[in-house]
Order: C-alpha cells, then structure tokens, then sequence
RNA sequence: CGGGGCGUAGCGUAGCCCGGUAGCGCGCCUGCUUCGGGAGCAGGAGGUCGCCGGUUCAAAUCCGGCCGCCCCGACCA
C-alpha cells in the first residue's frame, strides 16, 4: 500500500530489514533469523538449522558429494568420540587444537578411563584406522571422505560462520608418494573452487596458506578466499597436503614395491555449513537473500492471483498444471523444476511477494485471471527485480534459461564486486592502515616472508594473509618490496580482514 | 576471558529515574469485506515482568546476589 507513509512507518520498520550499508553484521543475523535459515538454540553457541537453510546444505551436499564420487572418493563414517589420547600423538595438532576441546569424562553414569572427546576434526581416528587397513603398496590410494558434524569450543560464535557444533565434510586420504598427496590437495581445492564458482556463484582466490595459518599438523594448507559484501575475507574450503605427519604419529606404513617399509602421505580437506553464511554476505541484499538457483530448496513460487472463488479455482488449476508438467518427478534432474505454489488464503500477493523475496527464491510466477486470459504469467527475477510477461506454452524453456542466466550473472556480478574492492598497485604501508581502517578490501603486496612482518601488521590493522595467491590470481605486474618493511620482496601475498 | 548492551506475551518494545489496576506495535484466533507489491473493520486469546533473596502496607520499578543472551576484542572453518 502506497498510501499513508507516515502512519504505516512504524509497521514497515518492523518488517524491513536493517541496510548491509547501516550495519552489515546486523544486516546479516536479521537475514538468517527472518528468513527462516536459522536460529539461536538453548545450547550457547550451537545453533539450530531450519529447513530454509538446511535445504540449501542440503543441496549443496548433494553437488559436492556428486564431485567427490567422480574424482574416485567414497563416503565412510567414524566415530564422534576420539579417545583423547590419539589427539595428543601429532605435537602441532593437538597443540592447535586442545583449548577447542569438548570433552567427554563421564558415561553410563562412571567415570571413564580415558576421556573422550568430541571430536573437532577426524585425522587422528581415521589415520588410525587407515594403518589398519594398509599393509602394502596395493593398498593405497585411500580416498574417503565423510559427512559429519564436529564441535570446536570456540570463544564467539554466529550464525553459520562459526558455531560451536557445525557440519561439515572432511576428505581424508592416504598416498604412496609426496607427489601423488600433493595433487590430490590441489585436485580438491579445484573442486572446492569448481563448486563455489559454479553452484555458490561466489568467486574465490585459491592459494597457500602461510605457516602461521595453516593447518596444525599439515605440511601445507590450501584454501578458498571469498569476499563478502562487507569487503571482509571468508575462508571457505581448506584443503591440506599433511606430508607423513599423521602416518608417523599413527604408524601408518606400507611395503613399498622395491620391499622397503614406508610411511604414507595423507591429505585432508573439508568445506562447511559456513558456506551457507558465505552465501548470504555473498549475494544477499536490503530485501534478504539471493539463492544462486542451483543451490535454491524452490526454483520458483507460483503465486496465484484472484478474487472469487472461481478466479481462485481457475488460477490454482493453471499452476497446478505448470507444477505437474515443469516439475513432475520422472524427469531428469536438470530437467525436472522445484516449484512451490503459495496458494495460502488470507495473505495478499503482496505480502507473499515480500516473503519468498525475503527467502531468496530466484524466481517468482505471478498468476492471475488477467494472465491467463491471455495464457500467460508475470515472471520476476530476484535478483535483479526484472519482471517480465511469459507465454504459458514456452513456460517451461524461458524458466530453465532465467535460471541458468541468474546462475551466471550472479556469479559475474559479484567477480566484477570483487575486483572492484580489490588493490594491485603499489601501496604505501600508512595508505594499507587507512584502507584497513575504512571500507577494506582485498590488497596484493609483496611480502618479504618473514613472520614478524606478517604478526606486525595483523596487530596493526587485523588485516591478515589470506593466502599466497595461486599464479592466475598473482597480479600482472610482480611487486618487488615487502608491504611493511620495504625489504626485498620474496611472494605476492593476498592481504584482507577476515571472518 | 576483558569491554559494552540487554532480559517485560511468539517477536519488537513502553513503563523503571519518582513503588500503587502491565500498556503499545507486529504476529496469532474468529467473522465479514478484501486480494495484480507488506489489506480494512469488529471481536478475541495470550504475561511466574530472567532467577533468588532483601526493603516496604505494597516491587516490573528500590537494594544485594546469581543466571542467560547479544555486540565489540583476543582465539578459530
């Protein structure tokens, strides 16, 4: 209703969202909480999904795991409680890991002999029982991976980003070479970058960690750099090449073919719930979230439009049609569209429009006695508000190329917003701090390698080394001095406040 | 764990300073009219005012203690 601004203020603030632009951080929690994806649990720290939320994990586990079967993987599953011991036999692991530790002392109402705890990562149990199942050569590659949850006592928590439970996945393997580890690592960080462009629409800049954030126990860490809207850096997928740490730690050794006892090379990589948070800061706006259409639970909400009763049996009859036909089950995957007809009674169309706009779904039919007179709808995009009439007899073909046309257009809208915040030329150290101290951004320098430079500058400006870019992501012209001592510079190094 | 803020109906809040019938908006239920961008009217349901104790004739309000949550920082996917 456009009538009366003044006397419906009050109503249409409650309803609105806060701007990203007055409060990002306030802008999102409202987003997760009124779209239904989440919410706060009686447990501090933990969170509960809501199927709004959980439909897109879901959907993204189902993309991911598709991936994972076709560069050999298979699923497998272990335990949620590791004897504490095992934690302790990698010295860098459980140093990184101890103080994040839900423990387990207690069971059947005795005390146990050993604690348990819940586990915040699996290498220690699955290496274990890798050394078990290998005795040879034969027996490697191990490519597994698992769909698990694992609980990290973290400090702070929100929503998707970092909550004290989260589901995840964590590939883990083993190799007869160095060699042969180290392009199972980067062949996953391919993945995970194949599917964040593809289905996520979210761009990431690939690379090396540093040793100061890189995985406790790894010899290397790969990961996924993502920007949000907030210009912040999300680490999004981690991938890591573990050398023969674990394998030593759990005895994970083979005979090799020349007859010699070798110890295994492990790889461990894993993506999580966070992805959704990374989705939301990625592509949502002022009215809620964008869905990439890939990773939407519904494609399209068939909003019917009426005022009689007739109108209304008229119109529901039309959209059920258009939902059996575009959405019927014996077609195939990418053929078959997910579509939802809000046919609620005593809601407007208007308000509908603001719910499933909230909610992110990408695409919206609007149908009414007027449309089908002249067998048509209105076909309305979310994420650029386009509305357009649609011939109800090439329904089905213009549907599947708006939402391949989103998929790509969100992806490349938020390329362009990436680079857009993104820095490669030279920059004076004081110029970093304001940048760092303002609007942020991504900022490639030169690094001289040294860790007191890196430490100097994260106390600064909490800016932090994202990553080591991988060579497309290294900028044209090579930067020859150190971002904060001037010295000589050894690598590009990927610069940004993180989440 | 340090700093800040907040706990009153499902949600958001007023009332607290200055003690005296717990109010408003949204949402929810019923009915009628509506329905192409957050509907209108009428009626209605819903409250241990975070918890424990103290002061008082009387406490949401004053005092003491505790608990919880959110935000900012250090730690982290």
């Amino acid at each position: 209703m456009c009538h009366s601004r003044t006397t419906t203020h009050h109503m249409a603030d409650d309803k609105k969202l806060t701007t990203r632009a007055k409060d990002f951080s306030a802008w999102y929690n409202e987003l997760v909480l009124k779209a239904e994806m989440a919410d706060y649990s009686p447990v501090k720290g933990c969170m509960v999904i809501r199927p709004n939320g959980y439909g897109i994990w879901e959907r993204m586990q189902r993309a991911l795991d598709d991936m994972f079967k076709a560069t050999g993987h298979q699923n497998a599953y272990f335990p949620l409680f590791i004897p504490e011991s095992y934690l302790h036999k990698e010295k860098e692991h459980v140093e990184g890991f101890a103080h994040e530790f839900a423990v387990v002392t207690h069971g059947g109402g005795k005390k146990l002999e050993e604690p348990l705890v819940v586990r915040p990562t699996s290498e220690t149990i699955i290496y274990s029982m890798f050394a078990k199942w290998v005795q040879s050569y034969r027996d490697l590659p191990i490519l597994m991976n698992q769909w698990a949850n694992v609980v990290r006592w973290e400090m702070r928590t929100r929503l998707f980003l970092r909550t004290t439970e989260f589901l995840w996945q964590e590939g883990h393997t083993a190799h007869a070479t160095h060699d042969e580890a180290e392009a199972e690592a980067r062949q996953m960080l391919g993945v995970y970058r194949d599917f964040m462009e593809g289905y996520i629409a979210m761009p990431v800049i690939t690379g090396q960690k540093t040793d100061s954030e890189k995985f406790a126990g790894a010899l290397r860490t790969y990961s996924c750099e993502a920007m949000m809207q907030d210009n912040k850096a999300l680490q999004a997928g981690t991938s890591h090449n573990l050398g023969q740490n674990f394998a030593r730690a759990f005895e994970l050794k083979f005979q090799s073919e020349q007859g010699t006892e070798e110890f295994a090379w492990n790889t461990s990589w894993g993506v999580s719930t966070r992805m959704v948070g990374g989705l939301v800061m990625t592509h949502g706006d002022d009215n809620g979230l964008r869905c990439p259409p890939l990773l939407a639970p519904i494609e399209m909400v068939i909003v019917p439009i009426y005022k009689t009763d007739e109108e209304r049996s008229q119109v529901l009859e039309a959209a059920n049609n258009i939902a059996k036909s575009l959405g019927a089950w014996d077609r195939r995957e990418y053929a078959r569209l997910r579509i939802h007809i809000d046919s609620r009674e005593g809601i407007k169309p208007g308000a509908k429009y603001y719910e499933w706009e909230l909610r992110g779904i990408p695409l919206r039919l609007e149908l009414g006695p007027r449309d089908l007179a002249s067998n048509q709808g209105v076909l309305v995009r979310r994420d650029t508000k386009e509305k357009r009439p649609v011939s109800l007899d090439t329904l089905g073909e213009d549907v599947a190329d708006v939402l391949s046309a989103m998929q790509r257009d969100m992806l490349a809208a938020a390329v362009d917003r990436r680079d857009a915040n993104s820095h490669r030329k030279p920059m004076s150290y004081d110029a970093f701090r304001q940048l760092m101290d303002g609007e942020g951004g991504f900022v490639y320098a030169g690094w001289c390698g040294m860790a007191s430079c890196e430490a100097e500058i994260k106390a600064d400006t909490k800016a932090t080394i994202r990553c080591l870019p991988d060579e497309e992501f290294r900028s044209a012209e090579v930067p020859t001095t150190c971002l904060k001592c001037g010295m000589a510079s050894t690598v590009e190094a990927l610069w940004a406040k993180a989440y």
